[in-house]
DNA sequence: CCACAGTCATTTACACCGTAAGCGCCAACC
DNA sequence: GGTTGGCGCTTACGGTGTAAATGACTGTGG
């Protein structure tokens, strides 16, 4: 009784990929490892994607259908916020995922679905097509950098003091004084400071409302 | 008469390394392209550097010497666009550039400077450590993701039509109805709009104006 | 019912990668 | 002048993406 193992196809090679992306990295993903993950041997990825490059396209894609799409609204503003903060918590759930965000390419079809609704909510409350394209930039370079930047670093407050008090020393403090006056403020944070992210992000907005009018 | 040739250095590493990055990008990058550049093989370099990894960071930590540093003046906001500019034209250069500044990972000396540079400009008009950390923080991923982006697009206006025109007829009108209004605007583009780049910059720096009073 | 055609997993192979281990030459020092 | 240590070299290993050829199976037409 051999039971037919179910076929490959490119949805099966995606989520494995997608799984092992995430477990282990972006780097650690190659061709033999997610044959593996399906009980194949590599070459047989190829009868149903055309290359590695298009695993991290698809993979990428499937991520960006994860994000919580804004919709045309009065309120642009808190649509955008959750919209990014939304894009903020996807992009931390797949660490590997936010630097592939950032190299364009040409965008698969979630993506796009994406890039799409953001812009019709911001055309929708009076942009131009041209003011929302720059709009929507500016934003997601932040959601972008930001995630980029939370990922290597520490998130608990206790931990970011441990590690400022570590780097602290290893800074000299005569030729670094801003930086070094920083990390002692660092090594000495209590509670988190106002979250560095809706920082950058209302003063983003804020900024573009003022465009508005 | 064999003349000594003059020796391997770690200098000499990562200035063919640059060079060679440069060029041909960083995925390019091979310890053995680069021993071939100094006419020498591969583990030979290993003498004098611990890694590839430690390669990648040496000539990370050169381009970041490239960036005109800012210093302390009244006029805070136009040092840091100066600042961000000359970051922007230098990352321009050195296209593999950008994504490394992105990756923290610990910083070389040179971007010690340039870190300590900006804060230090930012503290002394006023700001407080962790605003200047913030502030510095979002100028610096709007700079890097611009960057990014500028560096797979073409940047003349007559390209950016021909290329908009092109991927016009790749968008389905009816599903990504926003996003095809602007390929629309942007295949009719005659003059460079409002660059976009000081479009977010000037945003950003806005902002953070107003948090000083 | 059998021969044929496609589909798709497999095997083998190639060129490239980073780097660990060890060899040998040559210059400098006691 | 023998020894030592720095440093470039050779060899080797286990990994990578993927081109090309092979072979098993399945569904179809005569």
């Amino acid at each position: 009784m051999t039971q037919t193992r179910l076929p490959l196809s490119r949805d099966r090679i995606l989520t494995a990929a997608l799984q092992l992306a995430d477990r282990d990295g972006l780097t650690a993903l190659s061709m033999r490892k997610v044959a593996a993950e399906l009980n194949v041997e590599a070459m047989s990825l190829y009868n149903h994607i055309g290359n590695k490059a298009d695993i991290v396209a698809g993979i990428t894609d499937l991520v960006a259908g994860e994000i919580e799409l804004p919709t045309p609204d009065f309120d642009w503003k808190g649509q955008m916020k959750t919209r990014s903060q939304s894009a903020h918590r996807v992009l931390m759930r797949h660490p590997w995922a936010a630097a592939q965000f950032q190299q364009p390419r040409t965008p698969g079809p979630m993506m796009m679905s994406y890039l799409d609704a953001t812009l019709g909510c911001l055309i929708a409350v009076g942009f131009t097509p041209a003011q929302a394209d720059h709009a929507r930039n500016t934003i997601d370079n932040h959601v972008y950098g930001f995630t980029l930047q939370r990922l290597t670093r520490p998130t608990r407050t206790r931990e970011i003091a441990r590690l400022a008090k570590r780097e602290l020393k290893e800074i000299p403090k005569d030729k670094f004084p801003s930086l070094y006056r920083r990390m002692e403020d660092l090594s000495e944070v209590r509670s988190a400071e106002v979250d560095d992210f809706d920082f950058g992000l209302d003063l983003i907005l804020d900024g573009l409302d003022a465009l508005t009018r």
